[in-house]
DNA sequence: AGTCTAGATGCGAATGAATTGCATTTGCAT
DNA sequence: ATGCAAATGCAATTCATTCGCATCTAGACT
């Protein structure tokens, strides 16, 4: 039988290609906890394929396809110049990071919505106007408790 | 006489050795209008210069360097992985970024004073505990009024 | 089930930003 | 003016990401 990582109950949006190589990715980030790089998943994809391993460049490949559709979205990290690739699940999360350790913290309450602040940009900076807001991201940086104490006593 | 684009009046922070290379950079940064990767601040730098061009990894090191010294700030756009560095002025800009066009819009207000946000995170967020915030980065992405038009006929 | 083909993949080579090693030069304190 | 630790230039290197091209395959159509 073809056990793979294939026959799970997963649900694969309709109206694209889905070649094992991407129903493959797909799950990765559907079980991923926080954004990954295009290597990390690379990596976790080849374990999950039992033997096979996929190209790195068909992992970038898919990265960029499933962006374009609008499944997943891309940032990349404070102080990381490498990117990362997060399953867009209608919500969104923020990230506290931590200069030091490059340790992330995922925020589970966003300040501010976002109708709500587009709205009064749109209407304070003269700039803005016209520009349609359709996301946002926000970064707090600083040094987490670990670090916080390291940097006291140096 | 020296006359490149030293004997300015450009006051630079005391306490580190200044070489030309470095005043350069500062002043390169100290005129720009928004951040600047480095393959600018070094094309930039060479027509400083008169007819000298400065080291392209030199000019990395002196930005390295400057961050390192809290002169300067590193960033990076949506949609773009090339690291952008601004000089450090005390108050901080956030910025629009046009999905499509990538063209960018200052912000002139920011959405949340730090302080204020830094705080009631503190409080609600276990995982933030003890974490130390010292600035925050918002980004707002989306279609500027160009684009929004071409968008809509195709 | 078998055939067909646009589009997907694998592989390796190419790009481009950023970093590093080392010999040489230069601020700047003495 | 002198000396040395630190900074620079240059070339080579690393590492993420992209691209060209030959081969394969998902899924539509017999």
């Amino acid at each position: 039988m073809e056990g793979k990582f294939e026959n799970q109950e997963i649900q694969y949006p309709q109206g694209i290609k889905w070649t094992k190589q991407r129903k493959c990715v797909y799950q990765v980030l559907s079980e991923a906890a926080e954004p990954l790089s295009a290597q990390q998943i690379y990596l976790l994809s080849g374990e999950k394929a039992r033997q096979d391993t996929y190209a790195l460049s068909t992992i970038y490949r898919i990265l960029a396809f499933f962006e374009e559709n609008g499944l997943v979205n891309s940032t990349t990290w404070m102080g990381d110049d490498t990117v990362v690739y997060e399953l867009d699940r209608g919500g969104h999360t923020h990230y506290a990071v931590c200069l030091d350790c490059h340790r992330r913290i995922a925020l589970h309450s966003c300040p501010l919505s976002i109708g709500h602040f587009a709205h009064r940009h749109g209407e304070q900076d003269e700039e803005l106007s016209g520009f349609t807001v359709v996301g946002h991201k926000i970064e707090l940086y600083g040094y987490c408790s670990a670090c916080s104490a390291d940097r006291l006593k140096p």
